[in-house]
RNA sequence: CGGGGUGUAGCGCAGUCUGGUAGCGCAUCGGUUUUGGGAACCGAGGGCCGGAGGUUCGAAUCCUCUCACCCCGACCA
């Protein structure tokens, strides 16, 4: 591609909007541009870019048998309704009505599309295992879009959906995915780690995210330090080392604790740490209210209390409603006679003399023991793990938290969709069974902006080959040098003709200029033009990785490009 | 959804408090000189000041409404 016939608009300062470096070098270098909020263009570098990760992805799914497909975008109501996530999806989803009034949605995924497609044309077991897959523009309407393409509302987004007879069958289509996945990030140069998640309402058996690790990530991600358990901060759980009970020594006592309210001043009220504190949270779900208990040094897990109590619209109650309902305000709650279902974190299960509030504003008990001071409630897991926390999987290792960013998720949705849609194959014994279902998805767009997360420098972009939008730029000097400018197109021809994609910087800018875009737009390779070298007899070869330069006779570059490349695309 | 902020040339901003014919830097276009790490000079073009309504002789500026975008929060007892 030359330069010169291009729309690269580069920045020289970081647009104001911009928060994370993915964002401000993807605007900078012209890959992409803002239309609405969490909506952009695409510009023919971003492109470039976009398409290479596609084609990663298209390539490792067919490879493992999964068959391209391509969905609409624009879903009517009906689907939704069948599987009753009309109601449940909530304003995320975008939905809108036709000329007649019917209601559409756009899709933000596409389990009921496929789902009504298979039940109309898969009859039977031979016809399984079966994996559809395509990469499409989902829309989902963020409740906070930020970081540009990283959480816009339309993304680009490759799903795949697998159908299966049995278990067994289902967890081999899983597996297959798994490694298919590993590979795919893999070759677009990731960092990456699988972990263990939660599998929210959707219900199923397993799911694993993929996290590209990176300080933007928006995911808290748990790591053990002895075994290779990780998982995200969702469903991670903490190993209970047998901690013997601590016998109970003080009596309960009620304390003034005037405007003392949250746990840390509680803590520091009585000299305390915090982990001699017992803090009470009330939640509503549609099967009543509760009480949960938390150590003082310890934060709710919403999912894992929602999931416990297994009632819909799990929620925290609001400050008002709290003292609405116990007359007391939410820093003065507690256990003690207290007319609620009480479940306890784990955590608490060998507290001794514990503090917590008296159930009565600016009072809080100190030296509260179970059973004697209140029965034992029913324990459960429902806090977030921290780091240093003993790992729940191996004897030795402690857990670590680092931030990531999910670039794919892959979940056995069971039989949920195929069940509420009437999808039926007849099994070998000539009966009709409802298949069990996969599905996998992959952030393409999102994958984009990872990249760039987890390869810059303080000049701009260091794309990892395959995601490169160009192998080798070729930094022709000055073009009104005719033996350069001749030389440059030399190379960029034979380049071209071996398969490479170089890019020509034929523009007629000063070399600093044509420098501080090569550093932002990042190709791996540059070669710099200019009739400097041409009376030298040879040119500079630049590498965009590590910065190092080395000279190159004239009658050798091109080879010396394309062995490079070709070293570098082998290698990966 | 709550709170805060910003909308003025392609980009970054000043001007708004205190009303009086809209500016700066970069970018763009023309010219001259330059050309191995974001050039210099001369000249030029480009704005219904986010939109609507109001106050006023007069509104980017004051008032009302509205739209868009950005940031923070929506994990706390």
């Amino acid at each position: 591609m030359r330069l010169s016939k291009t729309l690269l608009p580069t920045l020289k300062e970081d647009p104001v909007e911009a928060q994370i470096v993915s964002h401000k070098l993807m605007l900078r270098s012209g890959m992409i541009r803002q239309l609405g909020a969490g909506i952009y263009s695409w510009l023919p570098l971003g492109l470039r870019v976009l398409r290479k990760v596609e084609n990663i992805v298209r390539q490792e799914m067919d490879r493992a048998g999964a068959q391209e497909v391509f969905m609409p975008a624009v879903q009517p109501a009906e689907l939704w309704q069948e599987t009753g996530r009309w109601q449940q999806y909530g304003t995320e989803l975008l939905r809108f009505r036709d000329r007649g009034g019917r209601d559409f949605c756009f899709g933000p995924t596409h389990e009921e599309v496929i789902t009504d497609l298979v039940r109309n044309e898969l009859r039977s077991y031979k016809q399984l295992p079966a994996n559809f897959y395509q990469i499409q523009t989902k829309f989902r309407d963020e409740v906070r879009p930020r970081f540009g393409i990283m959480r816009g509302r339309e993304f680009l987004m490759k799903d795949a959906y697998s159908f299966d007879l049995d278990q067994e069958s289902l967890d081999n289509s899983y597996e297959l995915m798994f490694k298919a996945y590993q590979q795919i990030f893999k070759r677009c140069g990731l960092s990456f780690s699988a972990v263990e998640a939660d599998t929210g309402a959707i219900g199923g058996s397993d799911s694993h995210e993929f996290h590209v690790l990176a300080e933007s990530g928006e995911d808290a991600i748990a790591s053990c330090s002895n075994c290779d358990y990780a998982a995200n901060l969702e469903k991670a759980v903490a190993g209970w080392p047998d901690v013997v009970a601590c016998r109970p020594t003080a009596q309960m006592q009620k304390v003034a604790t005037p405007n003392i309210k949250t746990i840390d001043e509680v803590a520091g009220f009585f000299a305390v740490t915090p982990d001699k504190t017992c803090k009470s949270l009330l939640v509503e779900t549609d099967e009543g209210r509760f009480m949960l208990l938390l150590r003082g040094d310890h934060e709710l897990n919403e999912i894992k209390a929602a999931n416990f109590l297994d009632g819909d619209n799990f929620r925290l109650m609001e400050p008002e409603e709290v003292k609405k309902l116990t007359g007391v305000g939410v820093g003065s709650i507690g256990p003690v006679n207290i007319s609620l279902p009480i479940i306890a974190d784990l955590s608490l299960k060998n507290s001794s003399d514990f503090i917590c509030g008296a159930n009565e504003d600016d009072f809080h008990l100190t030296g509260v023991n179970w059973e004697s001071d209140l029965p034992r409630p029913e324990f459960a897991d429902l806090r977030n793990v921290q780091a240093g926390d003993s790992c729940s999987r191996c004897d030795f290792g402690t857990l670590r938290l680092d931030r990531g960013i999910e670039v794919g998720h892959v979940f056995k949705l069971g039989d949920k969709y195929t069940k509420s849609m009437g999808m039926t194959v007849l099994n070998q014994g000539g009966r009709e069974q409802t298949p069990l279902m996969g599905c996998y998805g992959i952030g393409v767009s999102r994958i984009v902006a990872a990249a760039i997360e987890q390869n810059h420098d303080d000049n701009g972009i260091v794309w990892p080959i395959f995601l490169a939008p160009f192998h080798v730029e070729i930094l022709l000097i000055n073009p009104k040098e005719a033996a350069a400018a001749q030389l440059a197109e030399e190379i960029y021809k034979q380049l071209q003709e071996s398969g490479l994609e170089p890019l020509l910087d034929d523009r007629n800018e000063r070399l600093g200029v044509k420098f501080k875009d090569a550093d932002l737009i990042g190709a791996p390779l540059r070669v710099v033009i200019g009739g400097r070298g041409i009376k030298e007899g040879a040119v500079e070869v630049q590498s965009r990785v590590d910065g190092s330069s080395e000279k190159v006779a004239l009658d050798k570059v091109g080879e010396l490009l394309i062995n490079r490349t070709k070293g570098l695309l082998q290698e990966s």
